[in-house]
DNA sequence: CATAAATTTATACACTTGCATAATAATGAT
DNA sequence: ATCATTATTATGCAAGTGTATAAATTTATG
């Protein structure tokens, strides 16, 4: 009576993927529904088998592209055994290396960033994981002041945090648009100076 | 035999005004010639009259659009007389201020940036007006050390340059879309304050 | 194997798209 | 005032859009 589902089948993923690979080559407006259906290698009513419309296929990739850029930025600084400056600082590179600093990273962001202003749920998309990130920066922030013995008001560590996330944004920015000005690990390199300049603290290892 | 134009005939530019605010509310997949229209009160058919097709007009807007951020941002630091310390203060402060920092301002600049991967005048209208922000800065910043006597290489002046542009660009993606987190003047200080923290200067006045 | 369920394709439809073209209105020159 | 030029609208069209639906195929299960 209950029905097995088959092993192996990740259609849903692959069309999850075979629209942002669609978004970044042909942009939002040439993600139509055979297009994307041609990216994954099947026909375009296939996609209205996994997904209600067409809304929620994009609504579902771009919360995958906002996924993928969390785990790749978080990963290395779960250890809790870790010193939090070099939390801090692998949380800075982490974010200035590949795979976030690409052009398609930055090409898929910028696609979708103006739905989320025209389509609450997308809205509801974006804010979710913009808190999770904000909440990483200011609590590092106060940690590694605090060892050394500089305590600061809640309002100053959230300036802090506001000041590093845009160095960090800009230069993911710059690296992904202009990625030849940089050599191999100089931008991370370039994140974690900065930082250091602005929390008047050595990030560096 | 010459015929004269007619005076006070704007259209043009109120199309272009038109598509601005068309991709600004619809996105640049709601932005169709006969919504441009209807955000100009004329019909289709007239688009026509005045571009080649909508890829002109798109081209157009884009153009005009950065016109609009170069403007603002220079305003206030052409004239030589001032200190160049100030001079680079007022570039930052009036990139962090209204109207470059608006949702009206990223929203559009997000909905342009994929198009000039894709289109090959886009991009070229874009690295056009590139080369001239990246040419504003670096002189700043050559000129506002060497009042102190500190002489920097070609390449040292590059990468400050480099991390100057990445804090002003991160903090008006941060103003532009959470402006509410900011009081009047409060990101163009926070802009000053780390710009100096980065050149270890005060550009405070 | 036989049969039902799950997956995929094929086809059609109503609607929107950019663009062309002709008709109409407004303006300028003589 | 008349006429040519400029500006604007009205209408139509071929191609592309998302979606619905039924047919066909593959897979799982007895």
């Amino acid at each position: 009576m209950s029905t097995k589902r088959r092993e192996g089948n990740n259609r849903r993923q692959e069309l999850i993927e075979a629209t942002l690979n669609c978004i970044e080559n042909e942009g939002i407006q040439g993600a139509t529904v055979r297009k994307v259906a041609d990216y994954a290698g099947v026909t375009n009513g296939l996609i209205r088998f996994y997904f209600s419309g067409k809304d929620e296929l994009i609504r579902a990739a771009y919360a995958a592209l906002l996924e993928q850029i969390y785990v790749s930025a978080r990963a290395n600084i779960e250890d809790a055994q870790l010193p939090v400056k070099e939390r801090l600082r692998r949380f800075i590179e982490a974010t200035l290396s590949f795979p976030i600093v690409s052009p398609r990273t930055v090409l898929l962001w910028a696609n979708f960033l103006p739905l989320t202003y025209i389509d609450d749920e997308m809205a509801a998309i974006r804010s979710e994981g913009y808190v999770e990130t904000t909440n990483i920066l200011q609590p590092l922030v106060i940690a590694s002041l605090a060892q050394e013995n500089r305590n600061i008001s809640e309002e100053e560590s959230q300036r802090f945090a506001i000041k590093l996330n845009a160095v960090i944004d800009g230069l993911w920015l710059e690296g992904s648009m202009a990625g030849y000005k940089f050599q191999n690990g100089e931008l991370a390199a370039m994140g974690v100076e900065t930082a250091s300049s602005i929390l008047a603290i050595n990030l560096a290892n």
